[in-house]
RNA sequence: GCGCGAUUAGCUCAGCGGUAGAGCACUUGCUUCACACGCAAGGGGUCGCUGGUUCAAACCCAGCAUCGCGCACCA
C-alpha cells in the first residue's frame, strides 16, 4: 500500500488540487495521497484494488481496471477548501489578542480576582506533550475565568533550571573543545546568560502559538533583580533563624555534573549486576573465614568493619574479633548491630561508612573509621591501593573480583537484580558520599501539613493528599547547595585567615555561625573574605514562584492564586515546597486548588522520552492539527489523574471537530439574513428540543468545570454539538429553510441556530479560542472579542412555557424515533440509498396539527418520496412495517422484495425483547424485590413490561405479515 | 516490603447500585445542494478472577491475579 502512495505521490499538482479515485458504482473517495487539506489523508485508502501494483499505474491501467483518475475533481475545483485551515486563521487572532492586550491583568479592577502561575517549563528542552496538555488546562481555566467575569492573571515565566542549563552549555563548550574550568566562573556564567537569551524564550513562544492567553507584560524568571533579592533574602532570613546550617553530611553524589542532589533528584532504578560472596580470614582464629555477600566489591577498600547481627548465633562469638580485609591489607573488627539482616545473604555485612548511608550510620553507632576511597568524579584514589588508582568505579568492581578471585576469597557469584538511584538530570548511578553542603530544616511543616489535610489546599484528584501527607510525615532535611555556577550563589562569605579550618568542616555549628558573613550584600571589606562557591538548588528558588513573581500591588490582588496545574512528579520537589515557602513568607497558602495532569505516555504505555524517540514533534502536531484540534482532542483524554495514553487519532477529532464546526457555521451563512425583526418566528420542537439540550449542555459543562473534569467538558461540547445540533436539528429544519418554506418557519429556524451558535460558542471558547473567535467575528455576534463576552445568565429557552418545553421535547424525540426506525427498515431491505420510497404513518394523533408539520420533516429526514399519515390503513399481507414513538410506519413495496432480510432484523429483536421481559418478569415475581424496592423502580419495571409486551405482540404480528 | 491506582467492545477510554456507552477501527450503502476531516444503517462485551453485602452489583466490601506508579538504607 505504501508503494501505492508513493505512486500516488509523484502524480500529485503542485499547491491545492487533489486526486480522486472514482469507482464505477459512482461512489467518489478522496485519494490519500494529497496533503492539500481538501482529502483524507487516513491511512487505508478505500477501494484501491489489490491489483494496482506499482509499476502498473499508469492512467491507461487504472482505466482498465475500472478505476478513473482525474484531477482536480471537478465538484471540488472552484470551491474554496471546506476543511478549517486553522493557520491563517490562528495567527490572526493571536496577534489580535496581543495587539490588544487582551491578556493583561489590572491590578485596579474592581472584578473577583483570578490567578494562576505558570509552572516554569524547562528552557533547555523543546515544546512536549506534557506542556501542551498543562498550559491548555491552564488556558481554558483562564479563559473561562474572564467569561465568569474574573479580572484574570495568568502570569508567565521561566526558571534558570541550575544543572540542565549548565550541562547543555557545558556539552556545547565540549564541543568546541573548551570547559568551564578553561572558561573560569565569570565567563562561563556570561556564555550560559547568553545562550539563555537565544533559547530562554522559545518555549514561551511556543505556547503563545497554541494560543496561551498568558500576561505577557508579566513575564517572569527567577534571575530577574527582583527575583534574586527575593532568593537570598529568603536564604539570609531562614539562616537567621537557625533554619539553614552548613555540616558535613552523607549526600546523593553525581560523579557526572560533580554536584550534590536532593533526595528528590535520585530515581531508583532496576539494575541486573551480580551478588558477590566473599570471604576474609579470622585473623583471631586462623583458618576460620567469615562469608560476606555484597554488590559492590570494589568498595571493599573503603571497608572499617565486619557487622553481624549480635543475636545471630552462628557469629555471635566472633563479634570483638578482627577479620582481614585483604586488600589493601589491613585488620577490621567484627561488630554487632541490629540492623543487620540475618536472613538476607550470608547475614554478614561489610560496612563501609564512607560509601553507603546505612554503613555511615552503624559506622556513627560504633565510633569507626571513614575511610573515602573515591574522588569526586567516581574514580578511586590512593587510599583504594596502587591497582586502583585512578580507575573508574565500574572497571574497579571488576577488578575487585578479579583481584579477590586469583586470592582464593571469591567464593562465588550470582545474578542478582537491586534497586540503584540515579542521578536524574546526567542518568549516572549516585553515589552516597560525605560531603559539607548546606541543608535546610524545612518551616512550616505542620501548617503546610493542615493546609492540605483541612481541604484549605484542595488536590485534584484526591488520592495525592495522601502521597502529600506521607512526605509530609517523613520530611528530611533539605541539602540545597549545588557544586555548579550557573545559579543564584549562596550569600555566605567566609574570613579569609579561617577559610581553610572552615571548608575542613571541623568546626562545630556554633563556631560557624559566628565566624561567617550571611548577608544580602557582601561584606563591607570584601578582601578579607571569601565567598562560598556554591550555588543553590534551583527549586530552592522555584519554591518562591507563586508570590517573588509579583509585585507590591498585585500580591495584593492576585495572591493567593487560584489554581495551579502541574504534573505530579513535581509535588514533592515544587508543590509541597511552595506551600511551606508560601506559609512562612506570606502567611498564607500559595494557592487554592491543585490540578495535577496525567502523565502522558505512548500507545505502548512508555513514557515519552527523547531517547525513545516516541515523543512526537509538537510543532509539527501543531501544524497539522491546529491549535484548536490539539488542545481539544488532548483535553478529551485527559482524565482526571491517571496516565494518559496518547494517540495521534484523538488530535485528528480534534482537527475534525473544528471542520464540523466550520461547516456548521458556513450552512447556516448560506441561508442569509435572519429577519431578526420578524415579529413572530415559528419555533419547531425541534428547536425547542435543541434549545433544551443547550441548556443541559451548558448545565452540565458548569458542573464539569466545578470538578475540574476536562474531559467530560469536552465530551459534552462534541456530543451536544455533532450529534445532536448537526446530525439532527440542522437536519430536521431544512424543509423550513426551502424558498418555498413559510417566513415564520424559516425565520424560526435562522434564529435558533443563531441562538445555538451564539451561546455554543461562548461555551467552546476556552477550549478552542481561536475558531470560536473568528466565527464569532464572522457571524458578527459582537463588537468586541468574544474571549471578553461574559457568559449568559439564563437559558436559551427562558421566555417559554416549561409545559410547551416539555410536550414539545417529547414530541421531537418521537419523530426522531420515528425516523431512526424508518430508515432501519429501509436499510434491512437494501434501500438505504433509495429516495423512491413510500411511508405510511398509522397513528393515534395522525389528526394533530404538530403532526401535520412533521410529515414533511420525516419524509426528508427518511429519504421518503412520500409519507402519508392514515389512522385507518390496514396493513395488507407482505408490506413491513415497524414500531415506532410516533405510531407504525409501513413501507408499502412495489414488485419483488426480498423480505428475508426484515425477517431475520424481527427475530433478533424479538431474541433480545424476550431476553428482556423475561428479566423484568422475574423481577417483579420475586416477592422481596416487589416489597423492598424504592417505588418508582417498581413503577418504571412495570411499565416496562407492558411496554415490552405491546412491542413483542406488534413484532409478532409484522412477522406474520411478512411471512404472507 | 508498605502505600496508591488501573483491569469494561479489536484499540483508547467514559460510566461507579436499578434496561452496558463514546471515539477510532470494522461491515454495508451513499456524487443527499454545510461538512468524505462527511452522512446513514449495522456487527461486536459472561464489565480481570473468587467470594460476600443487597430485592438488585460493572459499580459497595474482602481476598486473589496481572500491570503501572510512588515510598523504603536489605548489603
Amino acid at each position: 500500500m505504501s508503494d501505492n502512495l508513493g505512486l500516488l505521490n509523484d502524480f500529485r499538482p503542485g499547491g491545492g488540487a487533489s486526486f480522486f479515485f472514482a469507482s464505477p458504482t459512482r461512489s467518489r473517495r478522496p485519494c490519500v495521497a494529497c496533503q492539500c487539506g481538501l482529502v483524507s489523508d487516513r491511512p487505508d485508502p478505500p477501494r484501491i484494488p489489490p491489483a494496482l501494483r506499482p509499476g502498473s499505474f499508469p492512467f491507461a491501467n487504472i482505466q482498465t481496471l475500472g478505476y478513473v483518475l482525474r484531477s482536480p475533481d471537478p465538484l471540488m475545483a472552484d470551491t474554496p477548501s471546506k476543511a478549517y485551515a486553522p493557520a491563517d486563521v490562528e495567527n490572526k487572532w493571536r496577534r489580535r489578542w496581543l495587539d490588544a492586550q487582551a491578556f493583561r491583568a489590572d491590578p485596579a479592577s474592581p472584578r473577583e480576582p483570578y490567578s494562576i502561575v505558570i509552572p516554569p517549563p524547562n528552557v533547555t528542552g523543546v515544546l512536549h506533550l506534557g506542556h501542551v496538555l498543562n498550559n491548555t488546562i491552564q488556558d481554558v481555566l483562564a479563559r473561562r475565568a474572564r467569561m465568569r467575569g474574573s479580572e484574570v492573571l495568568w502570569l508567565p515565566g521561566t526558571d534558570h533550571a541550575g544543572i540542565a542549563t549548565q550541562n547543555v552549555v557545558e556539552r556545547e563548550l565540549d564541543r568546541e573543545g573548551l570547559s568551564r574550568q578553561a572558561l573560569g566562573r565569570e565567563a562561563f556564567v556570561r556564555r550560559v546568560e547568553s545562550w539563555r537569551e537565544k533559547h530562554g524564550g522559545i518555549i514561551l513562544e511556543q505556547l503563545q502559538r497554541l494560543g496561551c492567553s498568558c500576561d505577557w507584560s508579566r513575564e517572569r524568571y527567577t534571575q530577574d533583580p527582583a527575583y534574586v533579592a527575593a532568593v537570598l533574602g529568603v536564604f539570609v532570613e531562614l539562616y537567621r533563624q537557625g533554619h539553614i546550617y552548613r555540616g558535613v553530611r552523607m549526600v546523593n553524589w553525581c560523579p557526572k555534573t560533580q554536584t550534590a542532589l536532593s533526595d528528590e533528584e535520585v530515581v531508583m532504578e532496576t539494575t541486573h549486576g551480580f551478588l558477590y560472596y566473599m570471604r576474609y580470614e579470622v585473623i583471631d582464629s586462623p583458618g576460620r573465614f567469615l562469608e560476606i555477600a555484597t554488590t559492590r566489591p570494589e568498595t571493599l577498600m573503603g571497608d572499617t568493619a565486619v557487622a553481624v547481627h549480635p543475636a545471630d548465633a552462628r557469629y555471635r562469638d566472633l563479634i570483638g574479633m578482627y577479620v582481614r580485609r585483604p586488600f589493601p591489607e589491613a585488620p577490621i573488627p567484627v561488630i554487632g548491630d541490629e540492623h543487620i539482616d540475618p536472613e538476607f545473604g550470608t547475614g554478614v555485612l561489610k560496612v563501609t561508612p564512607a560509601h553507603d548511608r546505612a554503613d555511615f550510620e552503624i559506622g556513627q553507632r560504633h565510633g569507626l573509621p571513614i575511610r573515602d576511597i573515591l574522588n569526586p568524579d567516581g574514580t578511586l584514589n590512593d587510599l583504594a591501593g596502587p591497582d586502583f588508582t585512578g580507575l573508574d568505579r565500574a572497571e574497579a568492581r571488576e577488578k575487585a573480583a578479579g583481584k579477590l578471585e586469583a586470592m582464593g576469597l571469591l567464593v562465588r557469584r550470582e545474578p542478582y537484580e537491586n534497586e540503584v538511584g540515579y542521578s536524574e538530570r546526567a542518568g549516572v548511578p549516585i553515589e552516597p558520599r560525605l560531603s559539607l553542603q548546606w541543608f535546610l530544616r524545612y518551616p512550616s511543616v505542620d501548617a503546610a501539613s493542615n493546609a492540605v489535610a483541612s481541604g484549605q489546599i484542595r488536590f485534584r484528584p484526591d488520592r495525592w493528599t495522601k502521597s502529600y501527607a506521607h512526605w509530609m510525615e517523613n520530611i528530611q532535611d533539605w541539602c540545597i547547595s549545588r557544586q555548579l555556577w550557573w545559579g543564584h550563589r549562596i550569600p555566605v562569605w567566609y574570613p579569609r585567615d579561617r577559610f581553610q579550618d572552615i571548608q575542613s568542616g571541623a568546626l562545630s555549628e556554633e563556631a560557624l555561625r559566628s565566624a561567617v558573613y550571611v548577608g544580602l550584600t557582601p561584606p563591607p571589606d570584601p578582601e578579607n573574605w571569601i565567598q562560598d562557591d556554591d550555588v543553590l538548588d534551583t527549586w530552592f528558588s522555584s519554591w518562591l514562584w507563586p508570590f517573588a513573581t509579583m509585585d507590591g500591588p498585585t500580591r495584593e490582588r492576585f495572591y493567593p492564586t487560584t489554581d495551579l496545574v502541574t504534573a505530579p512528579d513535581i509535588l514533592f520537589f515544587w508543590v509541597a515546597r511552595m506551600i511551606m515557602a508560601g506559609l512562612t513568607f506570606t502567611g498564607q497558602i500559595p494557592f487554592r486548588n491543585v490540578f495535577f495532569t496525567g502523565l502522558i505516555r505512548d500507545s505502548k504505555g512508555r513514557k515519552l522520552s527523547k531517547s525513545l524517540g516516541n515523543s512526537p514533534d509538537c510543532l509539527e502536531l501543531l501544524d497539522r492539527y491546529g491549535a484548536d484540534g490539539v488542545r481539544f482532542g488532548l483535553l478529551r483524554i485527559a482524565p482526571t489523574g491517571s496516565d494518559i495514553r496518547y494517540d495521534e487519532d484523538r488530535l485528528r477529532e480534534g482537527r475534525n471537530f473544528a471542520t464540523k464546526l466550520w461547516n456548521a457555521v458556513r450552512f447556516r451563512l448560506l441561508q442569509g439574513d435572519a429577519s431578526p425583526g420578524f415579529s413572530r418566528p415559528h419555533l419547531s420542537i425541534h428547536a425547542i428540543e435543541s434549545m433544551a439540550r443547550l441548556n443541559e449542555m451548558e448545565q452540565a459543562v458548569a458542573q464539569a468545570f466545578a470538578g475540574y473534569r476536562f474531559n467530560e467538558i469536552a465530551g459534552l461540547l462534541y456530543e451536544f454539538f455533532w450529534s445532536h445540533y448537526c446530525d439532527w436539528f440542522l437536519e430536521s429544519i431544512k424543509e423550513d429553510l426551502q424558498p418555498a418554506a413559510e417566513p415564520a418557519r424559516r425565520a424560526g429556524a435562522l434564529q435558533t441556530m443563531d441562538r445555538i451558535l451564539l451561546r455554543f460558542l461562548l461555551q467552546l471558547h476556552p477550549i478552542m479560542p481561536h475558531i470560536t473567535e473568528e466565527l464569532w467575528e464572522i457571524l458578527d455576534f459582537g463588537g468586541g472579542f468574544l474571549m471578553q463576552e461574559p457568559l449568559p445568565a439564563g437559558s436559551a429557552l427562558d421566555d417559554l412555557d416549561p409545559a410547551t418545553v416539555a410536550e414539545s421535547r417529547l414530541r421531537s424525540q418521537a419523530v426522531q424515533d420515528a425516523v431512526r426506525k424508518a430508515r432501519n427498515m429501509k436499510a434491512a431491505y437494501g434501500l438505504g440509498a433509495s429516495r423512491n420510497v413510500s411511508f405510511i404513518l398509522r397513528t393515534a394523533v395522525s389528526s394533530a396539527n404538530w403532526l401535520q408539520d412533521e410529515i414533511p420533516v420525516l419524509r426528508l429526514l427518511a429519504g421518503a418520496a412520500r409519507v402519508e399519515a392514515d389512522a385507518s390503513y390496514r396493513q395488507p399481507r407482505g408490506v413491513p412495517g415497524t414500531l415506532t414513538e410516533l405510531g407504525e410506519i409501513f413501507m408499502p413495496l412495489e414488485g419483488l422484495v426480498d423480505t428475508s432480510a426484515e425477517k431475520a432484523r424481527i427475530s433478533r429483536e424479538l431474541v433480545q425483547i424476550d431476553q428482556e421481559l423475561n428479566r423484568v418478569e422475574s423481577r417483579l415475581g420475586n416477592p422481596s424485590f416487589v416489597d423492598r424496592a424504592p417505588s418508582e423502580v417498581i413503577e418504571e419495571n412495570r411499565r416496562r413490561r407492558s411496554d415490552l409486551m405491546q412491542k413483542r405482540r406488534q413484532l409478532l404480528e409484522m412477522l406474520d405479515i411478512l411471512e404472507g
